[in-house]
DNA sequence: CAGGGAAAAATAGTCATACTTTTTATGAGC
DNA sequence: GCTCATAAAAAGTATGACTATTTTTCCCTG
């Protein structure tokens, strides 16, 4: 296990904040002292944690005027940190349709690079994955068998994208077990069109039982 | 303009080291002590930068151990500072395949998306956009034009998607003016499908320019 | 000789303080 | 009322000391 950092715990403190709203666009942070001296931490403390909310766009700091939170439209959605955060909100319902959107675009397209790109080992895993999911169908095993699926695509892109189905899998229960069979047969099968279809389907079958 | 910071300055010397693979994954990178005096600054400089590249998935600190070069797996391959050096490294030319996929499955569902959610001034906008990339068909103009036609489709998690199509459109130099005219008339006119094709159509023209 | 456990060493994490730089605000003088 | 110098506020940097964590070393015991 990791250390906790209380660099991190501010962290997590701030960030929620910034993402609900809390703390809005333009809105000036207490300055470092001052924040530190609020959650007894040193100042370097305080820092440390600008820094990294700062790499991931979230806030801007400039001397004299202070500490800002930056606009939205940098903010680091993709980043696990902000997108598990994120979901933790009141308005996290707000980004599932944009969600499922980003999903329904990138999502097939891995399978379908998966279907024709596929090493017998890496079928193998798909398929111990897949059983993995069978018997216990919860959102980690979802994660784990989708995330060797993207992996298998062989974009390294698709790692960051993975971030979202997390998203998705941890907000919604149903997991689409049929769907996801086919996918695998697809993708063992070599056949991309076929992957494509059933990707999408897994994403689709999903949001409908959340309309229901 | 910003400030330069020397903790900027040392997050742009150790990225580059990073991505280009001269610090491989897992190795132990100098400790802050060390890297502080090779680079002539303290110690505090080092360990921002440190949280830096941390927030953005490259580096580890564990105590005692060192900080190591982190997996892959886990880097923010879409954050814009990550992706703009990797732009500048030698193996550059090995993930623009992978980036035409990103591309091609996500801009021309924004674009779809665009076209069937514009509002009048939008279009205006983009249509405006698309007057300044003809005049002056280069890089920086054809990313606010994509800027603006992502920022219609309404879908805040298209901004950091963006980043990927400002990789290509700096690393490919014909802009396919062709397609971006029939595809703002697509958007402009409310059709979704034509919408999609042409945004497809315009990266498919630069790939095809680029492979002759 | 082998194993276990205590001590030491190395490195990141935290704190406190002082000083520097940048930028804005203030105010005096014209 | 305008201009420019000065002050003030906040982030940026430097330094040194101390803490916490983890690995390694090595001594002691069986």
């Amino acid at each position: 296990m990791n250390v906790i950092r209380r660099t991190d715990e501010l962290v997590n403190s701030l960030m929620p904040a910034i993402l609900c709203g809390l703390l809005a666009e333009g809105d000036t942070l207490p300055s470092d002292q001052l924040l530190g001296s609020q959650h007894n931490v040193s100042r370097t403390v305080v820092r440390e944690a600008f820094r990294i909310l700062g790499a991931k766009g979230l806030i801007e700091a400039k001397p004299r005027t202070g500490t800002r939170v930056a606009p939205m439209s940098g903010w680091a959605l993709w980043d696990p940190d902000v997108l598990e955060c994120l979901a933790e909100t009141d308005h996290a319902a707000r980004f599932d349709p944009h969600i499922a959107d980003m999903r329904a675009a990138i999502e097939p397209v891995l399978a379908a690079l998966a279907a024709s790109r596929a090493k017998a080992d890496q079928l193998v895993a798909l398929q111990s994955q897949l059983r993995d999911l069978q018997q216990a169908p919860d959102a980690s095993a979802e994660i784990r068998y989708l995330s060797c699926m993207v992996r298998i695509s062989g974009n390294p892109f698709a790692d960051n994208a993975l971030n979202l189905s997390a998203w998705a899998c941890k907000r919604y229960r149903h997991v689409p077990l049929d769907a996801y069979g086919r996918l695998t047969a697809s993708i063992c099968q070599g056949q991309p069109e076929a992957a494509r279809r059933f990707a999408l389907q897994a994403i689709l079958d999903r949001v409908k039982t959340m309309d229901a």
